[in-house]
DNA sequence: ACGAGATACCTCATCTGTCAAGGTATCTCG
DNA sequence: CGAGATACCTTGACAGATGAGGTATCTCGT
């Protein structure tokens, strides 16, 4: 991975809830689905997704169900929450504002 | 503090470091410096900024000595490292695609 | 029918960086 | 002289990321 996890930490959270609000999904999808967008250079260890779905659970972010799809090894179906999706937009709004301070801080002049 | 610092964590030796490219500074100067560019919206605590500096120095990548103003109270001055630089290009490119993957991952349709 | 590999879930102990809280010492200015 | 700014530092607690390990099912080639 070239993107060490501790680039995104604090922030998986938000990526998470942008994933889910796109519709219900299940951990190993979610995993692929961000390995693939990231073209490979990012990917969450499955610890830290199943950390982070428990949290958000527990803090009413998302809820889950388990899939009756019958075929394949069982799923967990992840579901956001309104309060999901206020907080999901309160996280984009961080993301932006990190993004401006980040930008700012790391201005450099030319490089000798 | 808008910007909870987890949030930045992991990017905190990229912004001390690009400072450093700048010229040699101290701490407090530092912390002032953060502040004041992010509009009062970010700021390292001391506790954290000079676990950073330790952390830095052990690796390499900055020096420190003592100023001797005479005037005021005495003062750390910090100095990048050839290495330093080195590792402050690198986190800079990181940082650049830290925010193309996010800003993809985090994309999101339109809100209802 | 069997083994490999993919799919899919989960837990626990450990590590690392952040931070609250506390401390020391000097200088400036009213 | 006292308050507040300047300036440094350490310690312990905490939270999130992760390595390592575990379970179970399905698919596909041989």
């Amino acid at each position: 991975m070239s993107i060490a996890g501790d680039l995104i930490r604090g922030h998986t959270d938000a990526i998470i809830l942008a994933r889910l609000l796109r519709g219900d999904s299940y951990g190993y999808e979610i995993n692929k689905v961000i390995s693939t967008l990231s073209s490979g250079r990012f990917e969450l260890k499955e610890a830290t997704l199943y950390t982070a779905f428990k949290r958000l659970e527990e803090i009413g972010c998302i809820t889950s169900y388990w899939g009756n799809s019958g075929v394949g090894a069982r799923r967990r179906y992840y579901a956001i929450t309104q309060t999901g999706r206020q907080t999901c937009q309160k996280l984009l709004e961080e993301w932006q504002e990190t993004k401006e301070i980040m930008d700012k801080l790391l201005e450099v002049e030319e490089w000798k």
